[in-house]
Parts: C-alpha cells; structure tokens; sequence
DNA sequence: CTAAGGTGATTAAACGATTAATCACCCTCT
DNA sequence: AGAGGGTGATTAATCGTTTAATCACCTTAG
C-alpha cells in the first residue's frame, strides 16, 4: 500500500462530492442514515475513482483484522495443500484473508508460529496440531482439526467410519487377513483409522500392525518393509493409514512380483493427488476437506460475532463450563467416502476364500459415499 | 485482538511509568532521543506487562502491514507445499507474515486473488503465475517465480540446467533412445526441462516426447499412457517433467512387468514427497526451494526498502526500462541438484548398449549435487 | 551575561476508517 | 403556534502507533 496505492480514501470521496466523510461511511456501509439518492451518487463516485477501503483502518477502529491464521504442523506434508486450500476457500468466501504459521520442527515451533499470528491480530486460528500437543487458550477463537478423540477438536473427518469404509470393501471381498500399517501409534488420527478397521473384523479375521516409525527405527529411512514376507503369511490385504504408506507398499509388491489386486489388496486414505495416476489406481477413502474447512472456518466466525464475552472466568453461574475463548462445542466429524479403484480386489490364495468373495462388483457399491452396510451386516454378528 | 487482547498499549506503558507515549515509542524503537537509563526502564516494564505492539497500528501509521502475498496457480499442486513452506520461512526471518491466495480455475480467478491481496494491503506478492498469463503491473512489488524463459520472471529453478543433469546422468548410463514424458507444451518450466534434456543429446541419441494432456484428450483422463508400446519400440529410458508423471510411467511399467531400473529407467523431477518411499526410489532432480524463495522475498524487501520511489513513470532519464515497481533486475536461475536413486540403470537391450554403459555407479557420483561434466564431456563434442 | 548549541523529554498531528452524539430542518399534531 | 418526532446530514472522538515540531533545561562559548 505504502507507495503506488492510491490515494483514494474516504475523504477523497467525500471532497469531491462535498459531503463528510462519515456520510461516506454510512453510505457505504448502509448503516447510518443516508438518503437513498446521495447514497446511490456516492456509490457511484467510490467506484469511479476506483475507491479500495483500507482494511488496516478498519480493522485498527472494530478491532477485527479480517484474517485467520492457518497454522499446520509441516507445511510439506502432502495433505496440507487440500486443507490448505480448503480453508482459503472458506475463510475467502466469509470475507476473511488467511494467513500461514509452519509449525515444523518441535512444538516449541508451534507455540512460536501460533505467536507470531497472535501478534498480527489474526481473528482467530484454524489448528492442525502436532502429535501430542494440547492446544490451551490462546486469547483467541481457535478451531482444531486433528482426530474425534483428540480433547478440543472442533471438527474433523470421521476416521474411525473411514477405516470401516476401508474394513467393510476388504470383507466383502472376501479377505480375512489383513496387515494394518501406519507410522506412528502417537498419531490419534491413525490409531483411529485403525480402530475403525478393527472395529469391523469378525471372528475369523486375522491381521498384523506395521508401524513404519518403528521400522525405521531398525532398519534405517526408507527401508523394504519386507511386505514380500506377510504375504507369504497369508496375508491378502494391506490397509494403510494413508496414501503415502499405500503407495511404499503398493510399489514394494510391484518390485517383487506380487500382483496386484490379483494377489494382494492395497488401500490407503486421503485420496491424494498420486492415488489416481499409479497404475493400478489406488483404492482409498477421501476427507470432505470443504465441509471441514466450512465447519472449522464457521465455528470461527461464529465465536467472533457472538462478540467479545469479555467476563474473563467468573459470572458463570452454571460453573460447568469453563468460559474459554475457544470454538467448542462442536465435535463434528464429518463422513469419509471410498474411492474404490482398482487395488483392491477379491482375496485369492488358499487363506479359505469364500464363495461370496467372487460376488464383488456389487451394482451401486461404487459411487463415492455410501453406506456399505448391507454388506457388512452379517459380519457385525461377530463384533466384540 | 478484539475481545481477550490484553488492553497492554503504549498508553499503558507510559502511564505505568509517568512518561509519554512517544518516549515509550522512541525507547522501543530505538530511534528518538531517550537516555539510556530511561529507555532500560521503558523495555522492562514493556517485558513485565507483556506489551505485544499493534501491527495494525503500525501498519496504518507507516503504510506498511508487514504481510506479503502468496499466490498460486493450484494450491492442491504437489509442489505447493515445498514453495509455501519455503517462502513462509524466508519471510518469518525477515518479520513478514504470508497471507495465502489460490486462484485455481481460469486467469479471472487468479486476478481475483490479487485483488484480494491487495485489499489487504500486503506490502509484496510472490507469485507463481498460471500457464500464459502474464503479470502486468500490480501497484505493489511482485516477486514472479516461473522460469527464467518467462518474461518478468523474478527467480527460479534452473530448469534448462536440471534438464542437462537428467540428460547427462542418463547418457553416461549408456541410453540412447529416450521418450520425454510432460503435462503441457503450455508450461514454460516443462519447456525448458525438456530443452535443457535435448541440448545435450548427441547425435546418435533419438527420443519422442509424450504430452500427457494431448493424450489424455484422446483417451479420457487416467488412462494408461502405453508405456509399454514404447518399450517395444526400443525406448530404455523416461524422463519425466515432474515426478508425478514419473510415478505414473514407474507404475505403469511395474504393472506391466517391464523391469526398473534392469529394462528401462525413470527419472522425474522436483523431489516430491514420494520419491523416496516408492520402490524403486525414484532418480530425479531437486529444487533449492529455500535459495529461490530467499531471493524472491529478498526482491521485495529491497524493493520495498528502497522507498516509495513515487516518480510515476516520467523522469526516467536513460529511458529504456520502465519504471515499474516490480522486482526486476534479478533475474536468478538457482541450479539443481541431482538426486541419484534406483530408478536408473545402465541402459540394456539390443539398441547398441555400449561397453562403456556397463561402467556405471562412478565412485563419489552419488552425493547431492555436483556437475556431471566429466561424464559427458566426451558427449558434449556432438552438440548442434 | 547572554546567545548558541545540545540533550531529553513532551505535544500534537497524522494514518483511514467507524460510530455515538449532535444539529438543522421540516412536518405534523394538538 | 409551540412541542414533539422523524430525517438526513455533520462533528468529533476513537483505535494504537509513529514522527516532526516544540519545549524546557543545562552547558559552553563569546
């Protein structure tokens, strides 16, 4: 703004049509007492002279920058761009600007990003926090995507229904062995998705857990997995905790031989951008990252036009609550929907396949979000 | 700041010590006349009350809102995360914020996203622009990162050369007969990654290029490329423009049975996230992202810091550049650096693999970057 | 002894918008 | 006709900081 902005403020305006600059104000903005007519020359002449409110100013007298913050635990992770995206397109659509904090490195980092936000008068902070971290109050409104059974998450995909998504195709499919990998079990949102799939498996399933952390803790980064090794197990599926894992499995089996879908199942999460283009295309279950941005951004707004409830801890009567400065009260999780391409297939192999895993293919069982239940009600039979 | 922001001003500070908001001001800053003794008092009790100045003030005092612009072309781009993470970096060290603008769609959006941008008063924009659309003059000092055949370019990658690191790693492996996978001629950085590919191929050298979107017309979206008709054809190595076609032409050669690196190589460019966790780890070629966006952002400080130099376009005495106030004159190519792994071999088949192609796995030929002249030294001779 | 110069602080005017308070004026009702 | 009410505008304060201008005071030189 500093230098070729041009000068061309509310004062500007009102000079040239001979009127006060609050009249411009309200004319503008609707809110005072202006007669239509004037309104309307005033209007006129704003978009004339090209006339661009000063949001600095505006936000110096309400108090309110018009800005989120978006503060992410690794901007390089491969999902940030989605939910990055995501919440551009929510915070821009309700008038707000976004602005970026990398927490990478320590929480120690993420406290210092979470600050430097804080300092720019950011209205409010949409979160994604690291492992292990408990966001407290930050003097804020704050929304929190993170997992359904992280304490103060305002509103995240179900993980736990996207791992039964996952869990539900396998079975019906007819695989009962199963090898689960993900990378570290500190993770909520995996030891969701995990859950989720254990939650489906009847009696006579079997599996393993892979953690990748602590593989390659052993064996050094970027390591085989040995998947090569669970196969010869008897193990038909391979169910990652998300694509990127997916895809290191799906590429290791290819390396050694093992066909796939023809010999063993492959699947991940989050759908993202590589899932379509590998050969074979990968099956997976994708976040409705616009409805978590919409829900996480209007928990937001919503705090910030309930105004300031600036009774700090006292005055409340019921004492239940804590009055904190934070969007709760919205456990929203939101359903995750399967991709089903084609790394996934009937089981195969002597493991006992049934007769029923051939009858794949089920009409309608392939657009998008569904409830797979039909198919998995004789499986819950067996639930614990 | 509006409900819970500590009432901690200047104001506050000043009245707390019996002085006046200006000397408080001089003192934190520096920049007026203080005694020393007068000002340690004004920064301890500024520390004690936990005072965090206003940007906002600042910024409508000074013209200046300490915030740059991030625009681009397709946040869900798998480059994204590196540019962004690397950009909000640099400019965290240097005490800006990064607001983030996406103008995926057509060119209107991306205007609109500027648009927005400047509302918000951003002192800068860096901005990574959409195939063919040129950026004119914003009013506000612009950091273009593109290629270096793109005019306005600010800084980028050196693509040409990057191309010229693939070639020469591929030639000294003894290929030949080479197919060029990209997206789009549209792209000025695929242009020049495959340019810079074909300048060093010697006379005996053949290749075909794929473009992914041309075929993709004619096929639908997804479909198999034909990698291996190619591979019958003679082809032993592809080089991708990026290295999510890399991953789709390694996956699809997996699919068929075709042999990486044994039967042909692969090679992809930018060092995204899963070029290291596929087997086998993918040979591509890296971006110095925090060297490009240190230059990016260091174009709009120095521009910025040089002052408004508000002389619109007259009293330019030499006449031959126009004076815009955009951060030209620095038009950096920073070099990339190859990332050796295991989808590339020495070329095999009966397309004439000479002895010398045997002699792979040069000692000391396997660190990061370095020039690979030695090894093509004997090549270059035949250039045109 | 007084003018000049230096030092360390204060005063006050911005920056550009919002908004409560005020004012001038006209109209209507009793 | 005077009180009361509505309308359409203006005035002026305010948000928190920066900064040019000013001021009071002290020292030193002529």
């Amino acid at each position: 703004m500093a230098n070729t902005r041009s000068a061309t403020n509310m004062t500007a305006i009102a000079d040239a049509l001979g009127v006060s600059a609050a009249t411009v104000s309200n004319a503008l903005s609707g809110k005072g007492r202006v007669s239509p007519e004037l309104a309307e020359k005033i209007r006129a002449k704003a978009e004339e002279m090209g006339y661009v409110p000063s949001q600095t100013a505006r936000a110096l007298r309400t108090g309110r920058s018009g800005v989120f913050g978006l503060v992410l635990p690794d901007i390089a992770n491969p999902l940030f761009p989605r939910i990055a995206q995501a919440i551009e397109h929510a915070a821009a659509t309700a008038g707000y600007g976004v602005l970026i904090a990398d927490s990478r490195g320590d929480s120690a980092a993420q406290t210092l990003a979470i600050q430097r936000l804080l300092e720019r008068d950011v209205d409010g902070i949409v979160i994604v926090p690291r492992f292990g971290t408990r966001i407290t109050d930050l003097g804020c409104p704050v929304s929190v995507i993170d997992s359904p059974s992280t304490p103060g998450n305002t509103v995240s995909a179900d993980h736990w229904q996207g791992g039964q998504l996952i869990a539900d195709h396998l079975l019906s499919l007819g695989h009962r062995h199963f090898a689960f990998v993900g990378h570290t079990p500190l993770s909520n949102v995996q030891g969701d998705r995990i859950g989720g799939m254990k939650s489906r498996l009847p009696k006579d399933a079997r599996f393993e857990t892979m953690w990748i952390d602590r593989i390659e803790a052993e064996r050094g980064r970027g390591c085989p997995l040995g998947v090569k090794d669970l196969v010869a197990r008897g193990i038909t599926a391979f169910a990652a905790t998300n694509d990127l894992h997916a895809l290191r499995v799906l590429t290791e089996l290819q390396q050694a031989g093992v066909k796939v879908p023809e010999d063993v199942s492959v699947t991940g999460f989050d759908d993202l951008v590589w899932s379509s283009v590998v050969t074979p295309g990968l099956t997976t279950v994708k976040q409705d990252m616009a409805a978590i941005a919409d829900i996480a951004v209007g928990a937001l707004i919503d705090v910030i036009e309930a105004g300031p409830q600036d009774a700090p801890v006292a005055e409340n009567a019921s004492g239940t609550a804590p009055k904190r400065a934070v969007a709760v009260g919205r456990a929203d999780r939101v359903a995750m929907s399967l991709v089903e391409r084609q790394t996934t297939g009937p089981a195969a192999g002597p493991a006992g396949g049934p007769a029923r895993a051939q009858a794949n293919n089920f009409p309608g069982d392939d657009a998008g979000a569904h409830s797979t239940s039909s198919l998995t009600q004789p499986l819950r039979r067996n639930e614990p």
